[in-house]
This record gives C-alpha cells, structure tokens and sequence, in this order.
DNA sequence: AACTATTTATAAGA
DNA sequence: TTCTTATAAATAGTT
C-alpha cells in the first residue's frame, strides 16, 4: 500500500526507518482502537522503537496492571508471581525462626517457662548453667588481661618516673643551673617532654611518696565482681 | 476497507464480531509483525476476546517479562515493583533481626564472646544470673506440683484399696461366698473393675505391706537436683 | 506535514 | 473457518 512495494525487511536509512515506525505507529494505533471498539475486546499495545522511544494503546475498559494480570493468569508464564510467591515463603519462614529464636531468648531470661516441661527446664537449667561458666570464665579472663596491661603501663611509668627523678638530682647539684622560681611550670614541662601527659597527670610534689604504691592505679576502675 | 464502510462502533450480531475480530485481529498482528522487522522496534501486542480469549504478539527479539519490566522503568507505573522492593526491604530487616537475635543467643550460650566488651560480660553475667534463678524456682514449682499431684493420686488409690479389702475381707466370712481357688485371676478382675490397671498394676501379694509407704510411690522418676 | 498512486486490509457474501 | 472480491483504508515515495 503506498507508490511502491516494499520488501518486509530492515529499513537501513535512519530517517526512513523513523518516518515509516511514526507512521505505521498511528496505523496500527487506530487498528487496535478499532478493534477494542467493533469487537469489545481489551488490547494492550506496547512498542519500544529502536531509539528506545515508548508508545503505548490501552483499551478504555481496563488498565496495563489488570491485563498483566491477566495475561499471567491466561498464559500461565511466570512474569514475577513465582518470585512474589517464593518471597513470601521466604519471609514466612525467616519470620517463623524470629519468633522460636525469641522464645528461645525469653526462656533463656527466665519469661514464658509456663509452657516448659519438666525435662525441658533441668536441660535448660543445664545449659545456662554452663554457659554462665563460661561467660565468668570469659570475663575473669578479660579482668586478668587488662589488670596486666594497666601494670605493664604502671611499671613503665614507675621507671620513667625514676629515672626523671635521678636526672632532676643530679641538675640540683649542678652549679651550673640555678634552682627554677616556678616549680609547677618546671614540672609541667617536664611531663610533656616524656608525652605521659596524656596517660597521667603526674604531679611532683616534693617529696614524691614511695612510688611502689604507684600499682594500684592498676586497678582503677576495675571492681573484681 | 471492504465491500461497504462501517461504522467504528460495537457490533452486535455475536458471530459476525466473532468473524471482524479474528480477521482484525489477523491484520493487527500482521502490521506488528512488520513493524518489527521494518523499524527494528520491540512490540508487545496482548489482547482478549470478549468471550476472554487470548492472543498476544511478541516480537523475537525480546520476551513479554522484559516488555513489562521495560514498561515500569520507562512509564514509571508501578506494576509491582514498589511491593517487591518494599517486601526485600522486610526480607533484608527480617535477616538483620535474626543475626542479632542469633548473636545474643550465642553469646547467652557462651560463644562469641572474644569481641565483648567487659562492662557487656558483666551484665550477661547479671542477667544470665538472675535468669537462671528464675528458671530454677519455676523447675522447684514444677517438681513440686508434681509430686503433690502423684501424691493425690496415690492416696486416693490407697483408700479405694482399703475399701477393697474391707469388703473383700466381709465377703470371705460371708457363707455364701465359697473361697476362690485361683486368687491371681480374682485380684486381676477387681483390680480391672477398679480401672485402675492402667495407672499402676496392684499385685495383692498376701499379706499385702503397709500400705502407707507407698506414698513413695509420689517421687516416681523424680531426681531432685 | 501533506499529497496521491498504489498496495493492503477487510466487509460482505459464499 | 476459509475463500473471494469489491471496496475502504493504509501508506511509500514524493513534495
């Protein structure tokens, strides 16, 4: 239909091939509003051109939505109702372990034991009790390691502060230093020139006390419970 | 386009918009399929009948799912895409909550504790406590309601036996009743009309003991612990 | 986008 | 449903 006949093939020329698929468009556009009408039929027409241009025909009776349904339920092929369907199991299920994990917590603090039989409550008993042996356990573990730490720390300090003790002697005796007016600045100075400003605020104050006493910092903080 | 023109409007002779309808319909998947090979286009063409038949033209290149799924993308209708994220959205939280979950039971086992901290440890430690010395007085109520039950029912057999031998005792100095020979089958029939048979076989070993001391009867498969 | 010669679709009939 | 065919409609090539 048209000057000439054309072969039912690929049109090479851009604009041809846009001009023709604008054209044929509308034609089959009408054909199928035609037919919606003349026969009560409910079509759905959709095109994407080879530019990625979207058209669409729906029949006035109904919705792209309602014929996708359809069209599922008709044709039998699986558009996304499987994995809808296999979603919903999934969630089903995650949700039927949420709720035994949290009775199972809920026993494990005491609520919701009602229920429990007798033998359930002894293995139960059991289990809590070796866990909690386990757990003390963990916890005398982490006490020991930290404690350890806190008098590595201490000791390393003890020595420091030792050594800055000698030096600060050996400088009185020298004549060639006279003795500092402002000792808090001297002793500030001092403590940041060995960067333990940050760990502790050691303040000299002459005399310094047995430092040995010092391990007990070690324990700050820590109640052995 | 035929012997006459006809009016676009619903026609109403049932076969004759049968016939249009297959011939139109003949002619549309025609021009799709045209379309198609002209214009390099992708089209989807679904349709039904009045009476619900279903037709649908598809082009090679592409399936009905990646039409549909194309469709959402470019119209931006929401076919089902909004439930699907929303539901993966739940699946994913639903996921999260069940590792946490599984996290506290673990740890309420006694494992995965090397990343806890200790102020952490030591209120597991706390709950797990108090938890299990609930759990303990729920198990002690429990053995206890027991026992009392077992206990009712022991005494309430002792008293029917009582009864039992009391009148078995008036039937032997009653002259109408002959002494039965086989003692064992007469024992089974009362023990029978009693039912009681199916709580506890009462063997009337003669002389039957003490009654009394079957309340001990009460702890059985009871193990304090 | 409009024109129009020609092809194609199809209404009515068989 | 399918075939036929007169005629309406669509459209290819052109402007």
């Amino acid at each position: 239909m048209g000057r000439g006949k054309i072969e039912i093939k690929r049109i090479e020329n851009p604009t041809n091939r846009q001009v023709t698929y604008s054209k044929r468009r509308n034609g089959i556009f009408k054909k199928a509003q035609e037919l919606t009408v003349l026969c009560d039929a409910k079509v759905s027409l959709i095109m994407f051109s080879n530019t990625g241009k979207f058209h669409e025909y729906i029949s006035p009776a109904t919705t792209t939505k309602k014929i996708f349904d359809q069209y599922q339920k008709t044709s039998g092929i699986d558009l996304w109702i499987t994995h809808y369907e296999r979603m919903q199991d999934h969630l089903r299920k995650l949700g039927d372990i949420n709720n035994r994990l949290r009775r199972d917590i809920r026993q494990r603090m005491g609520e919701d034991l009602n229920e429990v039989g007798i033998d359930d409550l002894r293995s139960l008993e059991q289990k809590m009790t070796s866990a909690l042996e386990i757990i003390r356990e963990r916890k005398y573990h982490v006490i020991k390691t930290q404690t350890e730490t806190y008098r590595k720390k201490v000791r390393n300090l003890e020595e420091r502060h030792g050594d800055l003790m000698l030096e600060f002697e050996a400088k009185c005796d020298d004549p060639h230093y006279g003795l500092v007016d402002n000792e808090g600045d001297y002793e500030s100075a001092i403590a940041l020139a060995n960067g333990a400003s940050n760990l502790y605020a050691f303040r000299l104050h002459p005399p310094p006390p047995t430092i040995h006493h010092a391990a007990g910092f070690g324990s700050h903080g820590l109640h052995l419970a």
